[in-house]
DNA sequence: ACACAGAAGAGAGCAGCGCTCTTGATTTAG
DNA sequence: CTAAATCAAGAGCGCTGCTCTCTTCTGTGT
């Protein structure tokens, strides 16, 4: 039932929705090493051993949190992407991946927990994928859109990966010449290579005007995939 | 003194090794998070606080672990850029990519270690910087050839990335043009976005090919800096 | 050749962790 | 109104990183 006829399941879900805030807390002040179940069973007055009624394992808030940040920085990459929709489809591009990078640079820990390395014995359920993919369709939106509109340069692929190409067109591609979906793919991981790196510290010493450079690079990864 | 002059100080290199070996067998099969000084403690047929005199906490082992996952990484591109010297410089360039790729795939949890998400407070010490930077200055290395030998295409730079790009050549990329080194900077971490994402998981149901995929894109990065 | 400072290991112990199981209270449903 | 489902709490297990103390050993300067 879509409506939560009882003043119990209400109750269920706003303690769940409080678990999860204050997990949040913690991994927004620690970093996810360092969230533990009791801490957070601390803050909310409870004892540890009640989370469990809400969530099976530590893991699985984990998991919970993952899923909303991949949330998060998709509704953050659609809105940048609807924010400028009129506008050029390079600028439109860079509009997206200053928006990710924007994200990032103000949820880090959240952004470690998405991109960086995997946490327990890993392994991502079905559920994260949906959340997952919003910023890659974000991107091939734009893309279509431009090759819709204007047509794009398409860049040259190598006849071994023309059946990959093929198969991304028809997954989750459509409308898009294949050529332009490996580069997008390709764009799509090096976008988030740049991002990581500003923001795991290697680009400490390296880069200083850190927008300026960020945004060069994402006007390259533009045309990469054709867009003028 | 570089000889050490006791036997004890050969002894006390000794265990120094044994535990670091101990811990990265551990970090191999378990990963970073489900590293134990105790485990590795067992492992060896120590007591745990024995481990005390070696190294001063975990994250001190962990740092020695990160320093060492630098280095061979660092030389397994160092190898891949010398064997292939004669070679055109795009295939010089795929070769190192390559190579870095392979290294990251044979050892996940090491690679996960140096470019995943950084660990608890964590400040990465200045004995790791030099270890870092092999794999970046590799890359430099084979573009400063290709432009001695027979010169680059030099790909566009905004005024404003100027400054930035004659630092660049300054500390660390002498006798490239600054056009290519930010095109280098931004190549090197777009680079790893392609192997961190196939690494830990985002190419799923995504990228099926992923070998002639990241030959492909790592094709696109070379001509991104330059080299034909 | 010997005595001694310093180094190394063992062991106990602290506080914290994830997680399980049991117990008693409270709410919901039949 | 009673039976079933739900939930918070407490105790406890085995693990963790780390500290402190105590004992043994060993390389070295006299």
């Amino acid at each position: 039932m879509s409506t939560p006829q009882g003043a119990r399941a209400r109750a269920r879900i706003e303690v769940t929705v409080a678990i999860k805030d204050a997990a949040r807390r913690q991994l927004a002040r620690e970093g996810a090493a360092k969230l533990s179940l009791r801490a957070v069973a601390r803050e909310l007055g409870m004892v540890s051993s009640a989370l469990y009624r809400y969530f099976p394992s530590r893991d699985e808030l984990l998991t919970a949190l993952i899923i909303d940040a991949y949330d998060s920085l998709g509704e953050a990459a659609e809105k940048a992407r609807d924010a400028v929709s009129g506008a050029a489809p390079v600028d439109r591009w860079t509009g997206v991946c200053e928006a990710v990078r924007g994200w990032a640079l103000a949820h880090p820990h959240e952004y470690a927990l998405i991109y960086g390395s995997p946490v327990p014995g890993y392994s991502a359920p079905e559920t994260t994928v949906r959340a997952a993919g919003r910023v890659g369709l974000a991107l091939i939106g734009i893309v279509r859109d431009a090759h819709e509109r204007a047509g794009l340069a398409e860049p040259p692929l190598p006849a071994e990966l023309r059946p990959e190409g093929e198969r991304m067109v028809a997954e989750f591609a459509p409308d898009v010449p294949p050529e332009v979906a490996v580069a997008l793919v390709a764009a799509w991981a090096q976008l988030f290579g740049l991002v990581g790196f500003e923001l795991f510290g290697q680009f400490n010493k390296v880069v200083e005007d850190r927008e300026a450079f960020f945004r060069h690079a994402v006007t390259g990864l533009a045309h990469g995939v054709g867009l003028r």
